[in-house]
DNA sequence: CTGTTAGCGCTTTCAA
DNA sequence: TTGAAAGCGCTAACAG
């Protein structure tokens, strides 16, 4: 194997300095023209790679930010991880992601790789609440000039900046959309509220029932993960009520897929005995040959809109000083799994 | 903001060179005892955190690996990666993800910045061939001495690794199960054959009829890209022949949905009228109302034989001295829209 | 067992 | 417009 050619090779074999190399590499204005084209020239002949690494070392930077999220095999965070790339690629950034699968000792672990990795900015989507979450990231913030943005699920932390969607008006109109159809009972699979999407998707749901004067019964209201095992059992729940419900809001997909099947198993129509609709709009609930009701995220908007939030800390100079809060507006679409 | 701490701050803190400080954080067996503790303590107390890029800077090595896939929102891609993930992370490596969204243009540029980020390997499942890959990956072979691990995907080149899965197999035993159902007429949505992996799986079909006594025809074999329009449009064609199809063995889950979709849309039953088996075991083929017969391609044990190679190849020495085919058996997973 | 020194490849003062 | 030299943080050879 052959040695890499550095920048020194190429000043030896031109018989200049190393750091007039550097500067004709980078085009500086200080050196001639003939100089950086004849650099570049042999730059090129020599196969000549910047090392990045040097690089970072020397200037601090690594241009590389990391990703951290649940999981990448669903079409919200792909969906978020590509928007972010498509901001950040144009800027020299690197996109390094990671998964916690939701082990909270995983997310730490993650978060010390990057920061060991030297990466110039964390983006993610908290899984986690229960480790005292505000002193890994207080330290980060404080000791390390990192900035970091939250997305989809965010901690309100002091000087962490966050892009999320209106998860209240998600849950409002989704639930205002099953009273329009003229459900009267509707139920909400929930999940863990100490996160603030899902109580903010319970709260808009609490809202509409209550504009509209139905209401609100704790029987109807579920917690569940989002999978579609949990979105069966909550839904065998649901039906063994003596008042089962006509309608389900769930705060998930997939939940919402595993009470259809369970509510098709016993024999009931949707939408007719039951109206369901779901949350994220993932490509399967309109692929199904029954379409279900969801709530677009904007997924891609979000990914770009944390970039962007990343960008401007950086570029602020001072990465802690500015924090920014952006909500999206998401949307409601309904399918056939709601529409009587 | 605090300056990060450097061995150098711990070294002046207790009055000993950098270089013991190095040494004693690595636990060399040099030093004694009291001096490790006493700065490994101090380090700890100091909020010390090594930086890799020093060390990487340093040893040439980064301890990063570049995965890069088509994309990484589907379960086949997201699994390998996880397996990958698995493999390397006690190992002490980092694995950074790519997607190329089936862009050849992007797709070097991935490669590109990945060598430039230092990666010590990279493990990908290609997507394109049009472009001279040869060029690009001999030039990576020769001038770095950096390891490449095909995975799914590969392209036979000398000096390159890959871990595959037996996709005649695949081919076979899915085109087999269906003339054991008694389809007599079995259509094949097959992709650009260029690929290893869609022209083994065509060549599986081709020998499963052949064996079996039933005449190939050349009217019954599409070529699709694996998506759902494509499934649609490839349905369309072998409805409107003549002498229409009676099982569909499709190389993708993806075109094999938009097939049932088109099938079901003209009135015809699944498997009644026309059996459909797909290929990758994606999720959605269980979870459906009618669950697809498909092909498991264990993508989980195919990342972790991935990496496994890739860990070889650098303890080895000499990373491109040895390299190595793995090749995996799949699986063919019957369900309702194939089973008579 | 520990210290000194050099060097990984690059940029960036300071000088010329 | 260019060169010399220092330094980013770390490890390893050599010396003691």
């Amino acid at each position: 194997m052959q040695k890499k050619t550095t920048i020194y090779d190429i000043a030896k074999k031109l018989n200049i300095a190393a750091a007039t190399v550097s500067r004709a590499l980078n085009n500086s204005p200080k050196i001639s023209k003939a100089t950086i084209e004849l650099v570049q020239n042999t730059a090129l002949k020599m196969n000549y790679k910047q090392n990045k690494l040097a690089l970072a070392l020397k200037s601090g930077k690594s241009f590389n930010v990391g990703v951290i999220v649940p999981r990448i095999n669903n079409n919200f965070f792909s969906s978020v991880i590509r928007g972010i790339e498509e901001k950040l690629y144009p800027e020299g950034f690197h996109v390094i992601i990671c998964q916690t699968h939701d082990d909270a000792k995983l997310e730490i672990k993650n978060i010390n790789s990057l920061i060991n990795a030297q990466i110039d900015g964390i983006l993610m989507s908290i899984s986690n609440l229960e480790i005292e979450k505000d002193d890994v990231f207080n330290k980060l913030i404080k000791t390390k000039n990192i900035p970091i943005v939250f997305f989809d699920k965010k901690k309100h932390i002091k000087g962490i900046s966050s892009v999320t969607i209106d998860d209240f008006k998600g849950g409002y109109d989704s639930t205002k959309h099953l009273i329009d159809q003229g459900c009267k009972r509707i139920a909400h699979l929930t999940n863990n509220r100490s996160f603030e999407i899902y109580k903010n998707r319970y709260q808009g749901y609490v809202q509409a029932l209550q504009d509209n004067g139905l209401e609100l019964d704790e029987n109807l209201i579920i917690e569940s993960r989002s999978n579609l095992e949990d979105g069966r059992i909550a839904a065998r729940k649901l039906l063994d009520l003596k008042k089962r419900p006509d309608a389900i809001f769930s705060s998930s997909d997939f939940s919402a897929l595993g009470a259809i099947q369970e509510i098709k198993k016993r024999g009931l129509k949707i939408p007719e005995d039951i109206c369901v609709s779901g949350f994220s709009n993932e490509p399967f609930t309109k692929f199904m040959e029954l379409p279900i009701t969801s709530v677009d995220q904007f997924p891609l908007e979000m990914g770009k809109e944390a970039a962007q939030v990343f960008l401007d800390q950086v570029n602020s100079g001072e990465p802690n000083k500015v924090s920014k809060n952006v909500i999206l507006t998401p949307e409601l679409i309904i399918r056939k799994s709601s529409l009587k």
